[in-house]
DNA sequence: TTACACTGTCATATATTTGTAATATAGCTG
DNA sequence: CAGCTATATTACAAATATATGACAGTGTAA
């Protein structure tokens, strides 16, 4: 995925500056907002992968206020939140929780525990969509029916082949060698000849070509195979 | 429905009480149990609509072991599991899901995906047991009456056939092994060798057929079998 | 008791999948 | 372009998995 954008909802200059040094260095991307009303625009034009929410703004809107609209709207029910807060009474973080904030961090805060709870968060709800039914390219993966959809047609495919599509769509973007595919598909401590995952690429490909769904493998010449989108 | 009732079983007390107050946040009532006999108790004093389990008990058997045999119990088959784990490997969530684990999350998760994820098991679990009659693809099964119809002839089965047709009927879209059959339908003590479900297929097929709802049942070679329409 | 329905196991028939090898094609280097 | 290497494609026989039909043991109702 494209480096993430973090919203932070922080009025004060001064932090907002500090933290948005902290992300840069990181390699996020990030916008700011001073208030409520703003950070609202910036949800819904930016669309930021994670937010980080100061407890106290200005306005008659708190950030915790804040924080529980956004768990009430479809679109952003499931962005991770981060309160920021100069507080630490055990009540406090436990209302942060309840209001659906995923973490809490206490002012003052290192950028290192910072960035350490950013990066956990974005990866839990990476895991989030790491579903049982997982899409790429126009081509869908059920593992628990165990059936393979291009668009909405049905494609028949051997064990061997199901397990080869099921480890390239987990894992896209990325080239494997001949021998990776054997020890990760086939499992380890197979005796096959690295040749038998030509074939059976041969095989997927002509499953998927009816459907142009066999570009999504790639062969990359003296390496191996790649999965992907582009 | 009053609120739901949630056994979460893990022997983590740090864990136990952040699962509780995301349960209590959510409005769900719960209970727990720290290891496999505790869980046997609550399970049969507390009745929970769905039971949240740790992959690693302490103790002579493991979470998995007693998702298992949950299933191969009358009054726990049909409970909703979801299985918590530290692990990720894909290998264990084929593993957990063969056992016969409803979902699957990995530790650690947020609170906002856990209650996804409950909430949808309760919701599909409400379902099925909410209705006495259910149709699938032309054929009807009515549970009060014990029969099955397509359209609206009576189909004749015998009894074997008929759990299994209601056990399918109202687990459509998903594979299950021969073992996971013999489990969920055959029930517990058992002995009976994996070959016996596909001649219970048959002989299910062989009575659907005539009216062509045999093509309800599909066999996911190397696998198991899958009930759907598609 | 007989007649009959039902179940689980087995033997056999079919169907599908799999690894390998042979051959064709494509890509690279000089 | 020639010569070399890597990959694609096809064919095939062995290995696996499933489907099917027959049978014997069980229990049940008439």
């Amino acid at each position: 995925m494209a480096s993430p954008l973090i919203l932070v909802v922080e009025d004060e200059p001064a932090v907002r500056d500090m933290i948005g040094l902290t992300l840069e260095q990181a390699g996020y991307e990030w916008v700011t907002a001073g208030d409520v009303p703003e950070a609202r625009c910036r949800l819904a034009d930016a669309r930021p992968d994670l937010v980080l929410l100061d407890w106290m703004l200005p306005g008659q809107q708190s950030g915790l206020d804040f924080a529980r609209q956004m768990r009430r709207e479809e679109l952003t029910r499931d962005l991770p939140v981060i309160l920021l807060t100069a507080r630490d009474a055990e009540d406090d973080k436990i209302r942060g929780l309840d209001v659906g904030a995923d973490d809490y961090v206490t002012k003052p805060f290192s950028p290192r525990e910072l960035l350490a709870r950013i990066k956990a968060l974005l990866r839990r709800s990476g895991q989030a969509d790491d579903e049982d039914v997982i899409s790429i390219g126009g081509l869908t993966l059920d593992s628990t029916s165990h059936r393979v959809l291009a668009g909405d047609e049905n494609i028949a495919l051997g064990p061997t082949e199901f397990k080869l599509l099921s480890f390239f769509i987990h894992h896209p973007d990325r080239v494997y060698s001949r021998d990776q595919l054997l020890d990760r598909v086939w499992g380890s401590n197979v005796y096959i000849d690295d040749r038998t995952v030509d074939v059976h690429v041969r095989r997927l490909r002509k499953a998927l070509s009816p459907h142009g769904c066999d570009r999504l493998i790639q062969t990359v010449r003296g390496v191996g195979y790649r999965f992907s989108e582009h």
